[in-house]
DNA sequence: ATTTATGCTTGCAAAAAGCAAGTGAAAACG
DNA sequence: CGTTTTCACTTGCTTTTTGCAAGCATAAAT
């Protein structure tokens, strides 16, 4: 399945990035894409920012449409789905990473974040290589306690 | 006027910045700052993307809340505001910056965008100074032509 | 004194997000 | 083979956010 890319209204690289990734939950799609190596449909469900079914479906669709990631069968298992990142979504990769450098800055980094942090500022080139084979570059967090 | 910001609900870097900056406006107002040099209310009404009165002042607001942007009275008019970049606004011009690296691969490029693009490679240090500066890095977009 | 500029606020409509439940097809289980 | 479970959604409804048009308050210009 794939549409066309939807119109952007305004002749501007950043209203080009927000219209396409400047949403609620996009950015944490692809943050556990690059991040975690996240794949599948149940894995985004499973993030701690506990994103609804239909805004997920909603959010990979539009993703697809815009040529960030690509849905595939997984050849092992017929009902299940695998995601991808498309040239254009691992292009994404620095914004992520500069967006966490700069939360970074005001917010308690911790001992996980630190070293990915560290790993930016001294292996670039092996962070954006691991990004683009969907290896993971970052423990997953602890999933919240449950109410 | 100056709130408390407001508490993040999940301890994770990008979903910072999504609950900073993440939202339809916020990355285009901040634009409007770093790269025109706006820095009034009617000036970022008057961007091509119209955005409405009343969502442009909650989102400077909440701009202003997040420690991104500051407000002070106009000393030369006093029924008028100036509005800033704080270090933590100038902070996020590397987003910015690789957002429009980004859309810049994915949109027709034009000669004022062109020149900004080379700049950014070969001047970077310059442009930070002018955004910390608040000197514009860019000429300003023709109007849209009225419907 | 009246009009205009500036920066909003208010009230209501439309769109998007959130929630709970349900669906359909493939796989696993007995 | 029939039933249950898994997976990836969809549907219907409520709540929240965004968008639009109008109005308002204060300062400045005429």
């Amino acid at each position: 399945m794939k549409h066309d890319p939807k119109k952007h209204d305004s002749d501007c690289m950043i209203a080009y990035g927000v219209d396409t990734f400047g949403d609620r939950w996009s950015l944490l799609v692809l943050r556990d894409m690059m991040l975690y190596g996240k794949r599948r449909y149940n894995e985004f469900l499973a993030s701690n920012e506990q994103i609804a079914t239909n805004v997920l479906a909603t959010r990979l669709k539009h993703l697809e449409c815009e040529g960030i990631i690509s849905k595939e069968r997984d050849p092992e298992n017929r009902r299940s789905f695998v995601y991808s990142l498309t040239e254009k979504g691992v292009a994404l990769a620095p914004v992520i990473i500069e967006i966490m450098r700069w939360s970074s800055s005001h917010m308690k980094v911790n001992a996980r974040r630190r070293k990915l942090l560290d790993r930016i500022d001294n292996d670039r080139e092996g962070i954006l290589a691991d990004i683009r084979a969907q290896t993971p570059i970052m423990p997953p967090p602890p999933p919240r306690a449950a109410l």
